[in-house]
DNA sequence: CAAGATACCTACCATTCGGTATATTAAAAC
DNA sequence: GTTTTAATATACCGAATGGTAGGTATCTTG
């Protein structure tokens, strides 16, 4: 059951920074959690901005992908979105530490470190968003050149329900999920 | 034109905080920024978070008071709907500095001082929106119970397009206002 | 005019910040 | 068995942090 030292470094470190804000954590809170010292920290991560980069890397990689396999169109735009919307609130739901974290990065002052190191992920999760609309717009004609805001708004809502699941405020099972998903589809009107 | 000191350091201070964080900005670059010593703006606010408050405080109570007006229910809620979305956005194109300063605080790791000082507004303003649900469900039998998802779901549309305006990403115009609205009522097929 | 309140200042506090120079240890490689 | 290398620790750095003690000029009010 022995973890490698990096690993603890980077399990509590996203634990501290996702409750606290990654400002508002210092070096040395992170290592006493841990049971080292700063240098070893910087053996491994070579500053705290580092650190914050790294934790981003390791879990946004798997995110982008899991994102992506959810996203690949097969001529059906409902089953995509119920499927980006179930395997991404499965995500925060195992990671939840990790997807509030990225909440706050997505929602930080434009001109922080934090917001810096969250930008990339979501603009990639964007941009699969706005791909998939695109391919559907072939099948449906109607929704030429909103791909952007259907991307916006549907990041926007995921962003929004799993923050409440993730903070223990709201318990999103399928029924749901689906009602959510509908919404979205149908609009409130229906 | 003589602004007295204590207007001037919330308005710089907010224009700080909104930039670049709560966190990341310190006392002493605020008081640099004045023109002014630490003293004194501890004389006026007693702390930083006394300070951060205090900005939440003084535009949250409009932004509040400007919310609660828009959702005055006539029976009629797409109009509801239209005008909120509307004043909102005017009123963060307005001040753009106080929203984004919101919007980050709403995001904030729970447990932050940053995410202590919003907590509230947000919370008002989504009470107001189930509120005008809970009214319009009256007159529209299907939702039922759903109040919470509705004011939820309303209000991250809104936060997810305002920050795009306010980041400079999305100029909004009528129509496309109109459009969001539209996609919420009605969903992306139409 | 006296007394208090208002609105600032200089100078300083202890603590914490992110980060590092250098030494040690333990295991692997030659 | 010696050398190397990866992985730690001790001890420290300068700068910045939020905050304050104590003083003062100015303004208001009885």
């Amino acid at each position: 059951m022995e973890q490698d030292t990096r690993s603890i470094i980077l399990e509590k470190a996203l634990g501290l920074f996702s409750r606290r804000g990654y400002e508002s954590v210092g070096i040395a809170e992170i290592v006493d959690s841990v049971g080292i010292t700063k240098p070893s920290l910087y053996y491994y991560f070579g500053s705290k901005q580092g650190l914050l980069e790294e934790i981003v890397r390791q879990h946004g990689e798997i995110l982008v992908e899991t994102f992506r396999r959810a996203a690949e169109y097969h001529h059906d735009i409902v089953m995509n979105l119920r499927d980006l919307f179930y395997t991404s609130l499965r995500f925060a739901c195992e990671k939840p530490d990790f997807w509030r974290l990225m909440l706050s990065l997505f929602s930080s002052a434009p001109d922080s470190a934090a917001y810096q190191a969250g930008f990339a992920v979501r603009r990639e999760l964007l941009s699969i968003l706005e791909k998939l609309f695109e391919n559907a717009a072939k099948d449906h004609g109607n929704m030429k050149k909103r791909q952007k805001i259907y991307a916006e708004s549907f990041l926007g809502l995921l962003e929004t329900f799993s923050r409440l699941s993730v903070n223990g405020a709201l318990s999103i099972g399928d029924d749901l999920r689906n009602r959510i998903i509908h919404l979205y589809m149908h609009g409130i009107f229906s």
